[in-house]
DNA sequence: ACGTGCTCCTGTGTGC
DNA sequence: TGCACACAGGAGCACG
C-alpha cells in the first residue's frame, strides 16, 4: 500500500531491524520479483554484505551493501518488509528472503508488482528511471515551477513520478481534499493560492502520516482518506462524496468543497 | 512530446 | 454457500 509515508515507515522498520547484520543468504522465492535481473545476480552481489545505510527518493527505498553497491526496492501496491526470526513465523506471500545469523527479513508481496534489484548508487538509479526529486525536499519554488512547467489534471500532475517522486493515488485525493482543489482541475488553472496550498498540503498530509507510522485508520475523521469508500460523505460539510476515473485510477472528492481552482 | 489505455500479478470483497 | 467478476494505495509500455 505503499506511497511515500508508507516506504518511510519500512525504511525505519528495516533500519531498526536489520541493519549491519551480515546476510547469508538472499533468496528469491519468486523469480518475478526481480525482474529484470536474473535472481542469482541479486544473490551473489548480495550475499556476504550487510546493510549500512538506508536511503528512500520517494516511493524506492535503497539500502547500501558494505561489499559495495545498492540495493533497490520497491514496494509495488501490496508490498512489505516483515522481520521474523523463526521460519514457522515466515509470512504468506514471501518472495524475497534475507537470511541473517539470527532472523530473516521477508519481502512478502502479494501481488508481486514489487522488485528488489541492484544499482551502483541511488542516484544512478535515480537518473536512469528519470525520476523528479523527492517530493519532501522540494522548495516552493521547486513546486510551483514543476506546476507551471505542467499540463493537465491536477491530480495527475502530482502523481507523475517523472515530475516529483513519492505521491500517490490515495495522497494525491488527500492534499487537493484539504487544499479545495478538484482533482480534475487542470494545473494552468490554478492561481497562485491553490498552489501555495497545495503545496503545504501535500507535505502536512506526507508528514502527518509518516508519524501515524503510515498507518490511514490513525489519521484524523476530518482527513477524506477515513471515509474513501463508496457511499461515504464529506468530513467537511457531509454532502456525498463523487468518485471517478482518472487516468486509470479511482479518485474520491467533494464536489461542493473541491473546485476547479482560481484563487 | 504528450495523454490514454493496456498489461503485469494475485487476493479480496461484492453482488447475484 | 458458491461463483464470477470488478477492483485494488504502482508503473512501464505501446499507441494515437
Amino acid at each position: 500500500m505503499p506511497e511515500l509515508p508508507e516506504v518511510e515507515t519500512y525504511r525505519r522498520y528495516i533500519e531498526s531491524t536489520s541493519m549491519h547484520r551480515p546476510i547469508m543468504r538472499a533468496e528469491a522465492k519468486h523469480p518475478l520479483i526481480v525482474r529484470p535481473f536474473q535472481a542469482r545476480t541479486i544473490s551473489t552481489a548480495v550475499e556476504g554484505s550487510a546493510f549500512l545505510r538506508s536511503y528512500r527518493h520517494g516511493k524506492n527505498l535503497f539500502l547500501e551493501l558494505s561489499r559495495g553497491g545498492w540495493l533497490t526496492w520497491h514496494f509495488g501496491m501490496t508490498g512489505e518488509p516483515v522481520f521474523f526470526e523463526r521460519m514457522r513465523d515466515e509470512p504468506p506471500h514471501d518472495r524475497f528472503l534475507f537470511t541473517f545469523e539470527n532472523g530473516h527479513l521477508a519481502f512478502s508481496d502479494a501481488r508481486m508488482l514489487g522488485r528488489i534489484g541492484v544499482t551502483a548508487s541511488p542516484d544512478e538509479y535515480v537518473r536512469e528511471k528519470k525520476l523528479g526529486p523527492d517530493v519532501l525536499t522540494l522548495t516552493e519554488a521547486d513546486f510551483t515551477r514543476i506546476l507551471e512547467r505542467s499540463r493537465g489534471a491536477a491530480k495527475m500532475v502530482l502523481m507523475d513520478q517523472h515530475k516529483m517522486s513519492g505521491v500517490g493515488n490515495l495522497y494525491s485525493d488527500e492534499a487537493l481534499f484539504q487544499s479545495g482543489i478538484d482533482p480534475r482541475a487542470p494545473v494552468q488553472c490554478l492561481g497562485s493560492g491553490d498552489k501555495e496550498r497545495l503545496y503545504h498540503n501535500v507535505r502536512k498530509v506526507l508528514r502527518r502520516s509518516i508519524e501515524r507510522g503510515g498507518d490511514l485508520s490513525r489519521l484524523p475523521q476530518t482527513y477524506l482518506l477515513r471515509h474513501r469508500s463508496r457511499g461515504e460523505r464529506c468530513p467537511r460539510c457531509g454532502g456525498d462524496l463523487l468518485s471517478i476515473h482518472l487516468g486509470g485510477r479511482t479518485s474520491y472528492f467533494c464536489p461542493h468543497c473541491q473546485r476547479e481552482g482560481g484563487t
